[in-house]
DNA sequence: AAACAGAGGGAAAACGTTTTCCGTATTTTG
DNA sequence: CAAAATACGGAAAACGTTTTCCCTCTGTTT
């Protein structure tokens, strides 16, 4: 716990001055065998790192980017920043993130002490376009991830619509005709998801039926499972927020005694890795979030280099449907005879 | 992308001087209220955000704290971020965190980075008691998680030979007399795992053999688990590394056509919450993630707050076993009729 | 009315770097 | 061998704050 060695006591050390130190340690000039050894000894003698507040605040730079997510538990977010950290080790930067938790005055907060401690932000929130001004205001290049920013702003998401739009022929092939969806109002990529399976359901002469979460985690998937379940007009089929609300709802189906996907079929969205595992296997809809993180600090990086966020625009991910066993064809003469047709297990 | 103004700036606006504003918003002294409005004025209007960096280089505080855990993709770690990002808002301190991926040079260059920007650092590592020292010598506060740390440092983790010395009582009890533990060499508690197994078994009379999967990951848990039950002697029962491992090893024995529990019963370690969405729901010992990220976080915050740290030792919590249904009593007659017995179901 | 106390406000040093500019050795060239 | 070019290395300003004095006003007390 002693004091840190400053760049002045290394210059003292090895005899020399401290603008000698320092381009030596950014190697920005070369100097006599002599000196760089002496140097190089004081510095390992001392243990002396630089300091990277100081260097900051004279380059300008930090070396690191920030990517604050609204869940830290979320799979789908841990993904995504696997992918956005391995570009961010690659152009040689560090990866700081914060989990906001979904709580609107903390991610103003953590972003704020966040924001100047890097070069570039990534920012996956709920918050209103207003706010997202005020982060913008930073100064710094920001890319926002899952939902489409004001014009000028880089934005990446995957096509919520389209991911709805599929999951709906799905479920209507499959013979299914009282559908509901599990939304999550707050979340914005919640209304192209709705306006997907409507416009979809809508085009079968169907309509759809909507329930509500207050939360898009487990624990509100088990909540809202039980006042789905016992309605007297059960759905045949329910397509969840995300695999978080999924995996909570078929839990307790499952302990309720309602079997999945003969009873009702479930759909997902996000693809967690997780998905592949509960009984039985959940149907849904890649997000690609692994990619989704990558490209979004490509962008920042593109951003940090100097081009133009204007020409950068809204970049969409094709979502991809994942069947599995949590789907199948609806029975409808005898329903409780319903079997699960075989299907190729997709993992 | 404007320049962002300084507080030279805010002080023209206001006219007075930058003395004076710095201790207008750190609140360290009172002034008349003509001048206080002027300067609250002229900071809203330039939309003024004082720069931490140079904040930081003066006080020698940065108002964060960090974290670096092995892989953010398994719950374990992100349950404990949970925990530790809670308490650290609780002090005001805003929570950093950096993923290593379980890749030693990576994590040197990260934890450099990050010890520089933050106050103290609760550090996840497999890394050897050498690399410690050097983690010291940042001359930062820190605490060492999953593992015992050198004397004088401390440290918290779960007691991981009771858990597996727990585990063991309970297979034995249900009849299983060759039980296999899939090890990962290089975490630290994995001795500490075979060590509480073996005992268990040794008094009992039996011995314990030993797989080796080359991660903590689902994907490790999938390709180690051909190997084990191809196997002649195949075990009765194994105790996988974490759940992850469990996770994956389940999944592949199902595709196998091997039934779990009545061919072979799983048991994890960690307690995750997917687990009790699997099938069958796993059988874990929970290691409390949350807790120990919050029982980490404040021991950091006793040591920023000046506390010695060789008081504070070595933090060990109390395993729990979580019984589900990869475990059941082994019927050794006929082991193809055998059916797993009822047992309430713990969520 | 003079002296005094106290409060409000400012000048300047400090934090640990990087970077620009300049002076001095050392070599190369004619 | 002199002159020019080059390579080395240093002095000092700058980055945006906080903090320690210190000075100058008020308003109060004798």
């Amino acid at each position: 716990m002693k004091k840190k060695p400053t760049i002045r006591d290394v210059a003292a050390k090895a005899d020399v001055s401290i603008a000698t130190v320092s381009k030596f340690i950014n190697s920005t000039q070369r100097f006599t065998a002599g000196v760089e050894r002496k140097i190089q000894a004081a510095i390992k003698e001392l243990e002396y790192h630089s300091n990277p507040l100081a260097r900051s605040m004279i380059t300008g730079k930090t070396g690191s980017v920030g990517v604050a997510i609204l869940d830290i538990s979320n799979p789908h977010f841990t993904s995504m920043v696997k992918g956005a950290n391995r570009v961010a080790l690659e152009h040689g930067y560090t990866l700081l993130f914060v989990d906001t938790e979904e709580n609107q005055a903390r991610e103003d907060e953590l972003l704020g002490a966040l924001s100047r401690r890097v070069d570039g932000l990534i920012v996956s929130s709920r918050m209103p376009e207003a706010q997202m001004d005020h982060i913008l205001a930073f100064g710094k290049p920001v890319v926002f991830s899952g939902r489409p920013a004001p014009v000028g702003v880089p934005s990446i998401g995957i096509d919520a619509y389209a991911a709805a739009y599929m999951i709906g022929e799905l479920l209507v092939k499959q013979g299914h005709r009282h559908i509901a969806y599990l939304g999550f109002a707050p979340a914005r990529p919640d209304m192209e998801r709705m306006r997907g399976l409507g416009d979809c359901l809508e085009s079968h002469g169907l309509t759809l039926s909507r329930f509500e979460v207050r939360g898009p985690t487990i624990a509100e998937g088990e909540r809202v499972c039980s006042t789905v379940i016992l309605r007297k007009d059960k759905p045949d089929a329910v397509v969840c927020y995300n695999d978080m609300v999924a995996i909570g709802f078929m839990g307790v189906a499952k302990s309720l005694g309602i079997s999945i996907p003969a009873d009702i079929s479930v759909v997902g969205i996000d693809n967690i890795p997780f998905g592949r595992f509960t009984s039985p296997a959940l149907t849904t809809v890649d997000t690609q979030s692994e990619s989704l993180g990558e490209e979004a600090m490509r962008l920042l990086f593109r951003q940090i280099a100097g081009e133009n966020p204007p020409d950068m625009g809204h970049v969409m991910i094709e979502p991809r449907l994942v069947m599995r066993d949590s789907t199948a064809v609806r029975v409808v003469s005898t329903p409780a005879a319903a079997l699960p047709t075989p299907r190729k297990r997709s993992r």
